[in-house]
DNA sequence: TTGCTGATCAACACTGGTGTACAGCATGCA
DNA sequence: TGCATGCTGTACACCAGTGTTGATCAGCAA
């Protein structure tokens, strides 16, 4: 088998442009795609250099083995939606709680997830062959913000917080998936987003929150019943 | 390279007794843990032989390839699924949704979930990499029985049938990987399902059932509101 | 301009997997 | 007791992937 695997085109693609951040982050990027289509095991250095546009080599000079490629693209990832819903500062974890609004999370949530359904895929994916997933940053991070919340007098008594986040965040990443072929536009995406956030928020009006001290989300959530976020069955 | 991996062990493995059914489901079983840790690009006709105890030319006798193995545990693992939820009537679909109690299939979903966390990995894997996740015919088949129970006058007005799906099912698979390191007596499995249907339903309770129709499920959840259920944080 | 550094690339050897073929063994059943 | 059939062992052609190496070429500093 020949090295090249287009042979039809014009049989010598330009060399690439000296730039290895650019070239690094393409294949990470390369990486991140073949990663949320099949997976872990469905990643070969191979195929992420070509999507990459970059020789097999050279993807071996950026990342020594494919396990290390892999790895380095998980927490890439990882990083990303880590930063997405937590900001970039280090500190996030700290934050005092009542500042973090419980609508806006679960909105900031829902949007990324449906805006980069990609990543949600990749860290599902990576959580479901994990041997610790437990262990996962992002996780941690979510429940125990969570839990501080719980503590509050905002939150119900009686709030198993590790179950209401496996429900939040295993549902903000798979909505997309399944929602994926009913919104292919911008616009469309976004209603699905609310679609998802605002029934989140609907269950944990009662569910988690005190609702006497929510009346203005109640009010709201009651305002769009049937709008145009509605199920679109 | 030998065909023998394991030249260790006694060089020679007994043969396999004579039983095509048994054999079958010997080499599908062990395509399901081989699924369930890997996903379908992890699983290799020669690891799933070995593991099965069986020749890897006999897998080939019983799955023309490998691509057909693969769908032949997938639709397995699907149907075993299925009837644990539903029972093995083709007819479940069409069952009248009262007879259906919403606490008794969360708890069924919950218990099977957590006794059996190879097959919701491996549906879950599966889920992430169709490309048709909606055509799924157990999700199919949970959505519509929901979408008719919500239209009963046992549920709110303006539930979002869809999103309620995707949270319940997503959480309920994957509420075991994430306990499982919490949980290995089947005792404590038995715990940890009763944690996740305890807390899905106590969101349910308002967010889509109508407390008044289910005054005894709400008595009963605040009952054991701080019991030995509870988050073991 | 020249020379150096290192990013990029093509080619090579090797491994492990697939799918096929076939001979031999053994077991359940007519 | 045959004997059809399921299982095993082995061999082979082939492919796609891994990891390595040495050549090449672009950009930059002297």
């Amino acid at each position: 088998m020949t090295e090249r695997t287009d042979s039809a085109v014009p049989a010598k693609r330009t060399r690439r442009k000296r730039d290895p951040q650019g070239t690094r982050e393409a294949i990470l990027e390369a990486a991140r795609q073949q990663l949320s289509q099949d997976g872990k095991e469905g990643v070969s250095v191979a195929q992420v250099a070509q999507r990459a546009g970059v020789n097999r080599g050279t993807a071996y000079q950026h990342f020594q083995t494919r396990e290390q490629l892999i790895e380095a693209t998980a927490a890439w990832v990882s990083d990303q939606l880590y930063e997405a819903v937590f900001g970039d500062a280090d500190s996030a974890g700290e934050r005092p709680v009542e500042q973090l609004s419980v609508e806006a999370i679960t909105q900031h949530v829902a949007e990324f997830a449906m805006q980069n359904p990609e990543i949600g895929r990749v860290w599902l994916f990576e959580l479901l062959s994990s041997r610790r997933p437990a262990k996962d940053r992002f996780w941690q991070t979510y429940l125990s913000n969570f839990e501080r919340f719980a503590r509050t007098e905002l939150a119900q008594p009686g709030v198993d917080a590790e179950v209401v986040t496996v429900l939040t965040i295993a549902g903000a990443f798979l909505w997309p998936v399944m929602a994926r072929s009913q919104a292919r536009t911008a616009k469309e995406r976004e209603q699905m987003a609310k679609r998802f956030s605002r029934e989140l928020l609907r269950l944990s009006l009662h569910g988690t929150l005190r609702p006497e001290k929510f009346r203005d989300l109640e009010t709201r959530l009651a305002a769009d019943d049937g709008g145009d976020a509605g199920p679109a069955v």
